[in-house]
DNA sequence: GTCTATATCCAGATAGAC
DNA sequence: GTCTATCTGGATATAGAC
């Protein structure tokens, strides 16, 4: 099997060339994806890369992380909304999650986890790209829980956990190829927020305030 | 600045070529990084890495995943055991993380993580390898909150909880450059551990039990 | 705009002198 | 065992025909 990210008939060079690149940043990385692949994979010539993204890798990179990753949160998202109880939401979610990434043969889990930590110490722009989708995926998530608990700070800090516990579990996942850790972590997320959603004041929620 | 592992006079060439590996591997990540830096770094000739690893790359990578990781997880119990109350212990332990972080540029955070996601839908032998290590720390988790809950699959779920948050965490701080993920974390662990420890009787700590 | 051919560089790996 | 020189392949990037 060669292709791993297949070519959409009907969608525009440019759009296939980043699907393709995001599928490949998604399960190998940056460093170990090459312009040739994103090309064979896209159907697109290989010249075509640097008609659209003149900048080369980099460009093309920070353009599937700006666009994979509200994208993701969007699905994420959806996700949350289809289920009305909050508890029982986050643990339909992880479960979803857990048997997305068993269903790819665990190699789509977050779109860009892999390269965030590659480029966090050796390439500032990518860094940054990667920075700002997280930045507004725990805003994002935030307005979700603030359904749910008054409190901005409460929401946030759930927010920022449920991101957290999610990439952590995906390394789990996917290194041990099991969908026990996400499934671990939709429990933890369960008690993390129906202790604060009963509106108990926990330590949390006491250091949250005070950190503003 | 050239050189990111500085090679420590006194070890012997072997050692150091896998310690400058495990530095880079670390920061940069497999793919991004080559033999002839590890050479650079260790103060090695680049011949001595074939004369010691006749597997190349991919066994120096095995050798310093094996290493690292058991070695990472000794100095995060060693933190834990520090501190005599768990949840302080457990509060302490994530802002101790989180300012070796900070003090090492947001560069040394997991040793294995960027390694293990980069390898995982590529390179058999080397997710095998960290596979390995990450269900060792669980295990090795699990020990030390075993000596606090009596429920050994509550331990497990809070030692594979904790490892989860953390990985995610570095995540989240390396790419923002913030300790706070880190932190909040920290927050998140105290709060799940409090609702284990005391002996209430959480969905999580059914359905854990249920797996077995 | 699409596509091919190629320039330049550096990777992993190896051979062999010492 | 230590170290150097080199092989081969694939990387990013570019030039230029169509």
């Amino acid at each position: 099997m060669k292709q791993t990210g297949a070519a959409v008939a009907g969608t525009d060079t440019r759009t296939r060339i980043r699907e393709a690149a995001t599928a490949l940043f998604r399960r190998e990385g940056y460093a170990a994806t090459g312009l040739k692949r994103i090309a064979a994979d896209s159907g697109a010539p290989f010249g075509s890369i640097y008609h659209f993204f003149p900048g080369g890798k980099q460009q093309l990179a920070e353009d599937a992380v700006r666009t994979s990753g509200p994208e993701y949160m969007r699905l994420v998202i959806g996700v949350l909304e289809s289920v009305p109880d909050p508890l029982e939401s986050l643990e339909n979610a992880f479960e979803v999650a857990a048997r997305d990434l068993e269903a790819s043969g665990y190699a789509d889990a977050c779109p860009i986890a892999t390269l965030a930590l590659e480029v966090a110490s050796s390439n500032e722009a990518l860094r940054l790209a990667t920075a700002e989708v997280f930045d507004q995926w725990v805003e994002t998530g935030a307005d979700w829980f603030a359904g749910w608990t008054g409190d901005r700070d409460v929401a946030l800090w759930l927010s920022r956990s449920m991101i957290m516990i999610l990439e952590g579990a995906f390394v789990l996942s996917r290194a041990t190829r099991d969908p026990e850790p996400l499934r671990a972590a939709g429990r933890s997320m369960v008690e993390l927020a129906r202790g604060a959603l009963v509106g108990r004041s926990t330590s949390a929620s006491r250091s949250s305030r005070e950190e503003h």
